[in-house]
DNA sequence: GACATACTTCAACGCCTGTTGGAGAAAATG
DNA sequence: CATTTTCTCCAACAGGCGTTGAAGTATGTC
């Protein structure tokens, strides 16, 4: 019958090298690029395997997406006790955790591959919306409460895109405090719900 | 010799009609997924006139990012008279940029698609750093100027691809103003150079 | 040992990709 | 009219994709 307790042979660690292998590559190629050949080669295994153990790509990439060191902890865990103050090291987190690892959840290359449509579009938009943006949303006060949590998301994107992705100088070879300095009091803005029009004096064109 | 003065037959309107096609194929789908096939469809041609016109996919994506009405011009007129106020009016002619035109110059597609690797990902880097950040930073004063103008761009690119992109919401559907008078007052401090350290009293970490 | 189960390997399938070469048609040139 | 030049269509190529099915192997159970 079912696979008992113990592991019948080597099964379940194929599942989980080719599952290993699946969020490094989709992390660092994007789901198209990271073909079927190309995990199953990382992994050690058959192509074939993927099909045999998890049904499909789709379905390897959906699995990918579901266990990990999900963001959601260090989110919660660093808004838990107020957000005064919060917004320069969000960031800080925020870029170690993508300098740190090399298999991170599969956001950056996913986000720049998964475009607005196909497969991966709406698995990925449903990922980040629940375990980030949301995490962000319930734990803020004032106006606009959806609004400044997307645009705190769109934020480290962008923020993402231009360091990991694009390579944009000098935010791609900056320390991290370089970018903290200046990234940390817009997040920290958006989470206070503060527009900086009141502690502003020139904003008003002329 | 060459091709004279006056068009010899048909052949300068099917390069034309490629070349809208493939910018609006690149836009929209990336440059990945944006087919030769699929462009040669849009514009009635056959496929293989692309390689008879452009000599390849990469060289027409090449031309595609050359002519077309960059942003340069826009941010130079909007910077020209001081950069005092203008970061609303940027972020706000941006949305605008985006929502009005079909086949605007394909970046976000392209951002999304292109990766950090692959022929069209250097071709697109430059293209945006010399039409876009490049123009801010010449027109800004203060500490870390080009980093700042990055940061402007990373903010403009995280929000097109929030908005345009992977349709976070509500950045997806709400109106311009509701997302100028968050995003508005950022880039100006971008501009301006102004953490706001100085007018806010709780920025360092606990 | 005999059988069943789970895993692995291999080869091939159909599909799509970008590109190429040759045949053919139309316009400009002599 | 004859020729050259420019453009168009068609067919095919080699290569990569995800997936499938059959064969084979090792492990478990009886």
């Amino acid at each position: 019958m079912s696979a008992r307790s113990g592991r019948w042979r080597s099964g379940m660690e194929s599942r989980r090298k080719i599952l290993e292998a699946a969020r490094t590559r989709f992390a660092s190629d994007g789901y198209d690029k990271a073909t079927v050949r190309a995990i199953a080669a990382d992994a050690g295994v058959d192509p074939s395997m993927i099909s045999y153990f998890f049904g499909g790509k789709d379905k390897l990439f959906a699995a990918a997406l579901q266990a990990p060191g999900s963001p959601r902890e260090p989110v919660t865990a660093l808004l838990a006790h107020g957000s005064a103050g919060v917004g320069a090291e969000l960031v800080r987190r925020f870029l170690q955790l993508w300098d740190a690892t090399t298999s991170l959840e599969p956001i950056l290359a996913l986000t720049m591959s998964a475009g607005s449509h196909g497969p991966s579009a709406q698995m990925l938009r449903e990922f980040i919306d629940r375990e980030f943006t949301a995490q962000i949303a319930e734990r803020i006060d004032g106006p606009d409460r959806a609004m400044r949590a997307a645009l705190i998301t769109a934020q480290l994107m962008g923020l993402a895109i231009a360091r990991y992705g694009m390579r944009v100088a000098p935010v791609a070879s900056a320390d991290h405090d370089d970018i903290v300095v200046w990234a940390g009091p817009i997040v920290q803005s958006l989470l206070d719900g503060e527009t900086f029009q009141s502690a502003r004096k020139d904003l008003a064109p002329g």
